[in-house]
DNA sequence: GCCGTTTTCGGCCCGACTGTTTTCAGTCG
């Protein structure tokens, strides 16, 4: 295999501004909507798609001649000679105008081809001087959207926010269903789908839709800027800086209300694709006959379930919803049976006030308890991670005593001491062998010389496995702060399964990582999974259930996963790993 | 640019809301 090979991230990078530039460039629009396509597929391969022959690359749908000879050029040289030809026909500045509210690509190239307007600056000068309403298609009222959405642009920037951020808004929000008078109110949207970050809260409800909902609904205190209102549809900007879309749907098109307003867009254009071809339409009013325009007798509308069941498919868990595969799974009913909150047993990597956690050990333990947990491995930093106030083993074996004491307070919790451990830039780590051999749980953690060469990181990864059981926050990344090391993850999962190390699916909202991608990766590789919360205060136990939203959305089941093993199955997975060494 | 249980050509998902318009285009999801 090519050594530094194209990532499937940049090649979907490369194939999204292609489609973008396509856009603008006035290209027709299938022509685009197929790189754009293109582009989402590329990112949810598994396997390397630089690595991929022609052959294997057409078979994917939505990948023919013309894209898979794009994507072994980007592969073979790391250029895409018909991006780099656009980029030169378009000012540089014209993607950046898309991004603000109100302006797509008919708006943005009509500015740049009647004033010249090839920035989101200039695009302000304009509208400032009150230019913009003199221009076809203008008007004053598009002049002050546009000119308070660069304001708010300048202000929030385009950063998305952090699932779990977003979930709790959209729980607050949920909470006041009732006094905006709806029946029943739900989230849906990429939050539901469980993606790792959001940018926008959807959220449906079941109300009359007479416009009372939506009208109190944009006069919340928390309402920083309402963008639209009608008498189904709100839009707001919220002072969480955030924007949120109520939908207010009778109680009988629930289920397809539902549907469109999760998503993913990709796979409701498939869903929609299929109905066609059954003779039918889909919308949020239902799945009809082609002949019934008015949506007057849907053959499926009030759960997800019978609309999915009406297209002769098994139903599709939100988290799959990325027409990633998934609907071809459901027709041949051959979808994974995804693993639960419920199914999880326990936690083992967290921390405690014993390194940089702010919680006691019985703290831990009580939430762990309170949480149903039945067993609990109760963990800290290794040396010499000193500004975590790392361990050192004779630590390691006192507060393993006291542990053993404060489990008698919690008689159903089965307990063990963890040790979330250093890897040092050589692949050694921060304990001596003898000593991490002698550990209940030892999770490995790179901490440090992010910035070595993939090849460099790729072979410390791999000289660390056989003595951790798993392997902690892969990648290192922080979202939206750092972006993280690289390597090879092919070779590091093919020596993780046979070191029998795990991997983990990190539950902190600014780490999630493994990422579904690089998780699904790791299963197919026949690599375990950890789910772990990092908690580093008692309430942040409750990060497992975004650990498991990133394992389901991986498609990962209950056997993929150590959480879900019991105490006993779980000692004798950590004995038959350490006999492999 | 992709794709095929009518098809290798001619389709390609559907609707709400807004603003600028006298019937609709653009944007958004």
């Amino acid at each position: 295999m090519a050594k530094n090979i194209v990532s499937n991230a940049r090649i979907a990078e490369l194939l999204g501004e292609m489609a973008e530039l396509l856009e603008l460039a006035g290209e027709n629009y299938f022509h685009f909507r197929a790189y754009q396509k293109a582009a989402q597929i590329v990112a949810g391969l598994t396997a390397s798609a630089a690595a991929m022959t022609d052959e294997e690359l057409t078979e994917v749908r939505g990948i023919g001649k013309s894209l898979a000879a794009h994507v072994a050029a980007i592969a073979a040289t790391g250029a895409f000679p018909e991006l780099e030809a656009l980029r030169k026909k378009l000012p540089p500045g014209l993607p950046e105008l898309l991004k603000v509210q109100g302006i797509g690509a008919k708006r943005a190239k009509l500015l740049y081809e009647k004033s010249g307007v090839d920035s989101v600056a200039k695009l302000k000068e304009l509208s400032e001087k009150g230019e913009l309403e003199k221009l076809d298609g203008f008007g004053k009222k598009s002049e002050e959207n546009i000119l308070s959405a660069v304001k708010f642009r300048e202000q929030a920037g385009d950063k998305r926010m952090l699932h779990w951020e977003a979930r709790v808004i959209a729980e607050e929000l949920l909470k006041l269903a009732a006094s905006l008078g709806l029946e029943k109110a739900a989230y849906a949207g990429s939050l539901r789908r469980g993606r790792e970050t959001v940018g926008d809260i959807d959220i449906l409800a079941v109300g009359r839709p007479d416009g009372t909902a939506t009208e109190k609904f944009s006069k919340l205190d928390r309402v920083e800027k309402v963008l639209s209102v009608g008498p189904t549809k709100c839009s707001v900007i919220l002072k969480d800086g955030i924007q949120c879309d109520l939908r207010v749907v009778p109680a009988n098109l629930y289920g397809s209300a539902m549907n469109y307003f999760t998503g993913s867009k990709e796979h409701n254009v498939a869903l929609r694709g299929l109905a066609l071809k059954m003779g039918l339409t889909l919308s949020e009013y239902g799945l009809c006959k082609l002949a019934d325009k008015e949506h007057k007798k849907p053959v499926a509308s009030r759960t997800e379930e019978e609309i999915y069941k009406a297209l002769g498919l098994a139903y599709i868990p939100p988290e799959l919803r990325e027409n990633r595969g998934e609907i071809e799974l459901a027709r041949k009913r051959a979808l994974p049976e995804l693993i639960e909150l419920s199914d999880v047993k326990g936690d083992i990597h967290n921390h405690t006030a014993h390194s940089d956690g702010a919680a006691t050990m019985e703290e831990m333990l009580a939430r762990a308890a309170a949480l149903g947990f039945k067993w609990y491995f109760c963990g800290d930093h290794s040396k010499p991670l000193a500004i975590a106030n790392g361990m050192d083993y004779k630590k390691y074996e006192e507060t393993r005593a006291e542990l053993a004491a404060l489990s008698k307070k919690f008689p159903k919790l089965k307990t063990g001491r963890s040790i979330e451990m250093e890897i040092m830039k050589d692949g050694s780590l921060g304990f001596s062998a003898k000593e991490a051999a002698k550990v209940d749980f030892v999770v490995g953690s790179v901490h440090s010389a992010f910035k070595m060469p993939e090849a460099e990181m790729t072979d410390r990864i791999i000289k660390a496995l056989p003595a951790v059981d798993a392997i902690a926050h892969p990648s290192g990344r922080l979202l939206g702060k750092r972006e993280g090391f690289t390597f090879d993850y092919g070779k590091v999962f093919e020596a993780a399964a046979r070191a029998g190390t795990a991997f983990e699916i990190n539950g902190q909202p600014d780490r999630q990582d493994l990422t579904d991608v690089t998780a699904r990766k790791a299963k197919e590789a026949g690599v375990k999974i950890l789910l772990s919360t990092d908690a580093h205060a008692a309430a942040q136990l409750d990060y497992m259930s975004m650990a498991v939203t990133v394992a389901r959305r991986a498609g990962l089941t209950k056997s993929d996963v150590l959480n879900t093993f019991s105490y006993e199955e779980l000692l004798t997975w950590i004995k038959r790993r350490r006999a492999k060494r």
